[in-house]
DNA sequence: CGTAAAATTGATCTGTCTCAACGTGGGTGG
DNA sequence: CCACCCACGTTGAGACAGATCAATTTTACG
């Protein structure tokens, strides 16, 4: 158990994330800051919780990318959504008995957990609540996304859009640059993400490459034609509902 | 617009779901009852809602099937969900500024638009908002199902978990008996939510019923063996949450 | 440096798509 | 009430995206 400090975590990923939606005051950003000040160190490939567990508590992510995901009874698996810091997996999901998926890590990553106390103190703010609404309602509309994504488009767009969208909501966070991010990930767990084998997956990206769209080594991304990509994947940002609140992605055509 | 009564509508799908999480009061019937009182009956294939549109009021589907789908740049159509009597289209919604999906009919629907203000009134009650608040989880358990079943089953495996999920889900609202139900959608539309063409959606459902699983003709399924065609599917309706509450699916194995 | 995980390559196979035609059944107007 | 008609379902042939299997190379790391 880690006591992180100001001086190790400058900003706080689920303030910037809320605040894309709206303005917080002192008061809130405060309590949030205190809710996320004992986080806990998981390593690479570890479980939070396992699909069967009972919800006790919430977990909020600060530093690594973590996932959603569940085994099929072939033994594959597929991962139904990536949480990036400054996500909350699932508020309300005390009510129901058991785990339906897991939640486990994909890089090290800087966990929070929120038990529920911690959460009803959240959401007692109004301008918090508020806040984690929508993004609740945008982990939804994300989820939507994704599935049109593995229904309707070929795997070279879909793995685009991928890119597209996490280079948004990792500029949320701070950790996208205009063009670029850390995206700790391998080609394995692309290919379960995206419904693809892990050797299909290497050819879409030696593509994309060979198309000069994108820069990927030691798990760093470049994106060399973000407006490219976003058109040639069809990604189209409405559904993450940042509206007109920053500018955050990248003006198109 | 019709003034439905209680002989047109013996009972109502919303609370028979509902109280499959757990019992309502009376009061809190007659709440739900009133506000389904008003309902307007739409065409098949009309929207309830287009993407980009503002959200203005919640749609509870009393009578057909509906489905929430988007449009691709290239003019194909996704099918995300579909929504069964008893099923409530997102609650929270409000907060958002546009839709990123629209909400169309299949069949022709009966349905209620729930202002604000009604759906303020349900959330007020503590059992109703508590029943909704899990079916809100379930809504969302559901899409994550459809995720792994279009991005990890093969085409067969998917339609079978579709007809294996609908069957619970309209056992629920006493609108399947153990082994059969009204199933209003052309192959069509089935493609757009499996994300298979019409062609193969079609060899796919003789070879069901070639493998003695399924009769489906006239919009009319029967399962003739629902214990093998969940087993084939990898159906595992933890996902629905339906807990011990009702026996609402078959013993398996 | 050695080792295991990850990325890459090549060859072959197959599930699903596409295109194009034809059958069919239920609703509607004459 | 019949005949037409159009949406829907069905069939066949050929093409292709992506899977699978089996090496081999590269990278990260202890």
């Amino acid at each position: 158990m880690t006591v992180e400090t100001s001086a190790d975590m400058p900003v706080n990923p689920l303030i910037l994330k809320l605040e894309a939606f709206h303005a917080l005051s002192e008061a809130d950003k405060e309590l949030l800051t205190r809710l996320s000040t004992t986080s806990r160190t998981v390593g690479p490939r570890e479980d939070l919780i396992r699909e069967g567990d009972p919800p006790e508590r919430v977990y909020l992510i600060l530093e690594g990318f973590a996932c959603r995901y569940k085994i099929l009874p072939d033994g594959s698996r597929h991962i139904m959504a990536y949480m990036v810091p400054g996500d909350l997996c699932d508020l309300h999901v005390f009510i129901l008995k058991t785990m339906d998926h897991s939640i486990g890590t994909l890089s090290a990553c800087e966990v929070v957990d929120l038990p529920r106390a911690q959460v009803m103190e959240m959401i007692e703010r109004p301008a918090i609540a508020r806040a984690l609404w929508w993004s609740g309602l945008v982990d939804g509309a994300t989820l939507r996304e994704w599935l049109v994504n593995i229904g309707a488009r070929s795997a070279e767009e879909r793995v685009a859009h991928l890119l597209c969208e996490l280079l948004v909501r990792l500029r949320l966070v701070g950790l996208a640059t205009e063009d670029r991010y850390e995206l700790p990930i391998t080609q394995n767990e692309l290919g379960d993400t995206m419904g693809l084998s892990t050797v299909h997956v290497n050819r879409v990206l030696q593509r994309l490459r060979a198309e000069g769209l994108i820069i990927f080594k030691s798990q760093k991304l470049v994106i060399l034609k973000v407006a490219e990509l976003m058109a040639f994947s069809g990604f189209n940002p409405n559904y993450l509902h940042l509206e007109s609140r920053r500018t955050l992605y990248a003006a198109r055509g």
